[in-house]
RNA sequence: GGGGGACUUCCCGAGUGGCCAAAGGGGACAGACUGUAAAUCUGCUGGCACUGCCUUCGGUGGUUCGAAUCCACCUUCCCCCA
């Protein structure tokens, strides 16, 4: 089996730093694994490393969509598995970095996913969710695939829409591909390496730090070009942490300094969610950077044990 | 110096005698998540020996069977007149 290594954590905890750094020492590349970076023209927001972060470490999988194209995390695995095949064909390291833990996860699993839809699936199922209501969905849900509606919030509209649509699609119910996808086990043999802090007001410390640089460094600017570039802001790339909320002051619906405020505490909450996502996932080595003084060197002792 | 107003559980904010450990919102915390995922959804938030008890609504002292709610005085803050 293919062989790789994941880095993963919290927004801000040093994963570029650290991802380039252990590259250069084991003769890798890195795979980025992030759901905004991808997008051109979104470098200072999404925190993209730059030429010289990246410090002659080649990277994959930034800067391959516009902001407004749709985007999914199949496609994510498509276009990663390629680069991966294609640093391992060079008989280098495959270094996937980064915080998108639903990413991550499909890629390294194998996930499959069903197909397109095409047909109007999906819009269909927004209006019945929008004239009969989520409870008349949710029973149609019941009858077509009990164990996900077990598993469903009846206010959990998005997954019950997604897994009505599944079965529309395809006849077969969400449960039954995943268990499918399940049988096959996973595509990659992964190290996986976590990185995180034990003290949470450090990580978040570094939060509203990287917030306010980036705001040095011209976040505002960098979200005006992409409104005045014609980017719809209910596109999925404006609703990234960072800009959805300079995109609503711009719009002068409210001040730039609340703006700010919101940008600091999404960050927050979006660095605890990856924490759950991550934390769930026993395969992982914790490193904490605020008790490690050379995490490479610690990273170096994960891979070789 | 005189007059008026405010002070509620981490924050904002409801509550004007029992149905109040106290609405609602926010935050925090915890969880979920499989083609929008930096998105979306859920739970929880005084303590405990927890179908009950204890402590809490600026402080102290009263009234009352019973007070966050009424009275007195005091602290702090705000506004107005001087």
């Amino acid at each position: 089996m293919k062989q790789v290594i994941c880095i993963c954590g919290p927004t801000a905890s040093g994963k570029t730093g650290l991802a380039v750094a252990l590259a250069k020492r084991i003769d890798a590349e890195v795979v980025s694994c992030d759901s905004m970076q991808i997008y051109r023209g979104m470098d200072i927001g999404t925190a993209k490393p730059d030429a010289a972060e990246m410090d002659g470490v080649a990277h994959h999988l930034l800067d391959v969509a516009e902001p407004g194209e749709d985007f999914s995390v199949s496609r994510y695995v498509e276009l990663a598995d390629v680069a991966i095949g294609d640093i391992l064909s060079r008989s280098k390291r495959a270094l996937v970095c980064g915080g998108t833990g639903l990413y991550m996860d499909s890629l390294i699993q194998g996930q499959g996913f069903a197909p397109p839809s095409g047909n109007g699936e999906r819009e269909y199922l927004e209006q019945v969710a929008e004239k009969k209501g989520m409870q008349f969905l949710y029973e149609m849900l019941q009858d077509a695939d009990p164990e996900t509606a077990e598993k469903l919030h009846i206010s959990d509209r998005k997954r019950i829409i997604r897994a009505m649509e599944v079965f529309l699609i395809t006849g077969l119910p969400l449960s039954y591909h995943n268990a499918q996808s399940k049988l096959k086990g996973p595509k990659y043999d992964a190290d996986w390496i976590g990185l995180s802090f034990r003290d949470r007001t450090r990580l978040y410390a570094r939060v509203d730090a990287r917030v306010d640089d980036m705001m040095a460094r011209g976040l505002e600017a960098e979200v005006r070009r992409l409104l005045d570039r014609g980017v719809d802001p209910k596109t999925t790339a404006l609703q990234a942490i960072g800009y959805k909320e300079l995109a609503a002051a711009l719009q002068g619906k409210c001040s730039v300094e609340d703006a700010v405020e919101q940008i600091k505490q999404s960050s927050r909450r979006y660095a605890k969610r990856q924490l759950t996502w991550f934390r769930r996932n026993e395969a992982i080595r914790w490193l904490y950077a605020d008790e490690c003084s050379d995490l490479v060197q610690a990273a170096c002792k994960v891979l070789d044990s």
